[in-house]
DNA sequence: GTGAAAGCGCTAACAG
DNA sequence: CTGTTAGCGCTTTCAC
């Protein structure tokens, strides 16, 4: 059930010429004349000539095609970046080949060795928030394969990355909360040896500290599945209370955890921001149509999705070897709105 | 800048045989003996031999790859459509390209053309909501693509197609606005000539009859580029509030249309649903955390994703030509809350 | 049971 | 300026 396509024969026996003739003056090769040339041009456009994209790929040793895997595509921020991704590799002519890992390092694994097998020219990650251990990525990347990371990054691989201040994001959602008069901020965050979480963390404490509001860990919790387990937010949000000294506000540092730890304080029956507040890491388009509107660290994801696939782009076509890495660094924004609003 | 493949001659020169023999080893060929075969397994294991899938690909002329046409990958609906589209595709060993058309005819045409030149299998759609004319599908269908379409469908080719009951969920959106108590209800609605705004408005028209409330067109608003603009939503909802009799209520007939509507009522200063009332097709999964509390018409988008790409194997995969077209219609859910609670 | 050779669509080195 | 030929990795007749 497939339709036969035109081929470079096709047109070299339609004017009794060589394929070799074919192929130059679809190339505007010098070495073929105006007239030749300009036949060649019209028969393949009369025949709806279309070069296979597959043979070349063959001859070529280069698929034309780069892997993306991401935890989820359905989570806007993802989506966003992907959309930024699709652009650029679109405008120079490569597919893109999106795998999910759900959240899982056993998923991202088996991820990696299909696009591998898709023999990818290169390969776009953010790995997902169970992975700790990198050897499979280390593997493609001895081997050759370009790699680019972006948001959740690693400094195990001497590559491009690109991210957003992470620490500045969270300083500031931070020190925005101290501003307005909240005292006990708890925060909310994925598995310990993610780079976002780090990162995020440090920017929080460091602004508690900055703020006379000594940090303490007890403030501060993991969802290991990143909240894909809707139960794991809901868990660490119940822990918070228990504390003798219950939080009066909250930062969450990924869009998952943000909806997840309002839909559990709304379920606990608790007012946002009247019993506790709330500053999010989101790139909800309707952040501003939630109840109570909200605060949001903010990520310019499909900047970030297009300069790595630029750099990735740039690894992939490179003559030489490539030894001088970037580690490309976008801002996030603080949008204020009413769920952090300040104390009463 | 591309590491060496480990080929099938790699194998045949390491144990010093033909490459047809590996390759019939490898395909566990009743011709080769127990001993050969096993001794090329075990090579191929030390190699680590991948089979090009490039190289099969030129060979059985098909790219074991689908492509995906939506408007917007950004777009939870759409997000998650192309998450089951993905699970179904990755475990039968196919790649999934996805473009998107960003409601726009022109972008579409060309994602087609781009499509076929990369030489895919089949194609999943649903059309932007500029596209009246399909005869840039109807072209790639005569020619032995294997189309199935969702969501936006055409009847004007005669293929397998996956959509929700829209007559249906429209029909129960608008009459539970009525035995709520709203008399004056409007419709928000993409262009006219797509499937979904055709059914939906169907569903409304006649929810509105069977319960003794004539329909009228003035309170029917279109978004012709779908709310690509928000300012088309914003005048769509002004031009509403410009009629004599203003309506009490709103039923959006699409996720894009429903936040951004929204988004405008707010902006007015209204509240939902004390000054209107509002219903909408969305799927966003944060429908319950809104100001207030979105009564949706959700629509079970993973499995709209996954059905589409069962018809789209079975056709690609089928060895004589297909007669008996399908349309799944799945079933969309009203899921109530505050947005449309009784009128006081 | 195994090998040699052709061919998928295309490019490019080598001849004229 | 154009044709011949080989080869990308793999499968598959056709010989032996």
């Amino acid at each position: 059930m497939k339709f036969e396509a035109v081929t470079i024969k096709d047109i070299a026996k339609a004017l009794g010429i060589s394929t070799s003739t074919v192929s130059r003056a679809l190339r505007d090769s010098y070495e073929i004349s105006p007239e030749t040339k300009q036949l060649v041009l019209d028969c393949a456009e009369k025949l709806n000539y279309r070069p296979n994209p597959i043979a070349l790929s063959l001859k070529e040793k280069r698929s034309r095609s780069i892997g993306v895997v991401v935890c989820e595509i359905a989570n806007s921020f993802f989506s966003q970046i992907i959309n930024g991704i699709e652009s650029i590799s679109y405008d120079r002519g490569y597919n893109v080949i999106i795998s999910q890992s759900h959240e899982s390092y056993e998923r991202e694994v088996m991820d990696l060795r299909y696009l591998a097998s898709r023999s990818v020219d290169g390969l776009l990650i953010s790995v997902s928030t169970e992975t700790n251990d990198i050897s499979h990525l280390k593997a493609l990347h001895e081997k050759g394969l370009p790699i680019v990371f972006f948001d959740r990054i690693t400094e195990e691989i001497n590559t491009h990355s690109v991210i957003v201040d992470n620490f500045k994001g969270a300083y500031e959602a931070t020190e925005h909360l101290v501003q307005n008069g909240y005292k006990r901020i708890a925060a909310i965050a994925n598995s310990e040896f993610l780079s976002i979480t780090t990162e995020r963390l440090a920017g929080y404490r460091e602004a508690l500290l900055s703020n006379g509001l000594p940090p303490d860990d007890a403030y501060i919790k993991h969802c290991f599945y990143g909240g894909m387990i809707f139960s794991e937010i809901e868990e660490a949000v119940n822990r918070l209370f228990t504390l003798k000294q219950k939080p009066d506000a909250i930062v969450t540092m990924a869009d998952k955890l943000t909806s997840g730890c309002l839909k559990t304080l709304k379920r606990r029956g608790l007012t946002v921001p009247d019993d506790i507040a709330l500053v999010g890491f989101s790139n909800s388009d309707i952040a501003e149509l939630i109840s109570p509107p909200l605060t949001v660290v903010r990520q310019p994801a499909y900047e970030i999705g297009r300069d790595a696939t630029e750099l990735l782009l740039q690894l992939i076509e490179s003559k030489r070897p490539v030894k001088q890495f970037e580690k490309r660094t976008l801002t996030p924004e603080l949008q204020v709105r009413e769920s952090s609003f300040p104390k009463k």
